[in-house]
DNA sequence: AAAAATATCTTGACAATCAAACTATTTGGA
DNA sequence: TCCAAATAGTTTGATTGTCAAGATATTTTT
């Protein structure tokens, strides 16, 4: 196997544990009625500044319409709650409720405890390397796949070879 | 910013770049009729022995019914057929068409590219020190999520200081 | 003031998903 | 040998997440 083999590897099977570990331990009996979906709309309202529907929905990567239907049940479920902008009438501002920061620090736990742990695995070197070499690859994709915040512009990667 | 915070921020922005990258570059003109779900589906199946539907339905992380669904799809399009095992006729194996190999080796394409690129940023020596940390990480999801084949028992990351 | 832009919500349509019930087949006792 | 249990897969009904397109209210631009 080569080193490329490897890598490739090593990345996929960490992507599938890390999805499937985060959703069974975000997903507990104290938050059993709200979805992994859910936590992660919580974790980008955030427990600073209230933000609108639009930012919420950039950040997430889906449309207004998506983000409503969500927001309508997280309202419902008392997690979140909508208030109406008095600057722009037009703009809701989300809000955690306690509920619902609660469960947003459950999920910051949640990941400061991984780190943690596979932190835990490495010495500080070892840790640093990771760190410098995972920036680069972060870097790299926000250099080639991002026109800064407008439209993505792709690469066609896969054919990037043989057209 | 700590060392733990960095990593953290690096690992959920790099899955998030991953997630969207691939998804923009698989679907394109020539696929356009499956998504990037179908293209998972399809990588699971393979190129190699059919297999049948509880193995793919366990690769994928799904019930056998929610595969039956997907497959009937791709078996519409044309992407995959069903054939009933000659030894066990209660079992039906998934073998990609013609088609269905063509959009496996897309995938695989983009793989290869990817990782090309990333490891084209870094030295050797960086990409096998990447690779030995990864590893660690893997190894420790393994050992402390996954009690072998059988059901998994997930520790309670969340809660493991304050309960 | 009218037109254009913006923020959000509503609606209708799908895709992905699960649990539970069902069918067909195989296997493992008694 | 024969029946009960297990197994592989499908069907069904419900829920969730998603988008596009259209509707509404408000602000900005001309």
């Amino acid at each position: 196997m080569t080193l490329e083999e490897t890598l490739n590897d090593l990345l996929v099977k960490l992507f599938k544990d890390i999805l499937e570990v985060e959703a069974k331990c975000l997903i507990t009996e104290e938050f059993a009625d709200i979805s992994y979906n859910d936590m992660h709309i919580i974790e980008a309202i955030g427990v600073e500044e209230p933000r609108n529907m639009k930012t919420v929905a950039n950040m997430m990567s889906v449309t207004t319409g998506t983000l409503t239907r969500a927001i309508d049940a997280l309202c419902e479920k008392g997690y979140v709650v909508r208030r109406r902008s008095e600057e722009d009438k037009r703009v809701v501002k989300l809000c955690l409720t306690d509920k619902g920061k609660s469960a947003y620090y459950h999920h910051e736990q949640f990941h400061r405890q991984m780190i943690k742990n596979i932190s835990s695995e490495m010495t500080d070197k070892e840790a640093e390397v990771l760190i410098y070499a995972l920036a680069k690859v972060v870097d790299f994709f926000q250099l080639n796949y991002y026109d800064t915040d407008e439209e993505a512009e792709f690469v066609d990667w896969a054919n990037i070879n043989n057209e």
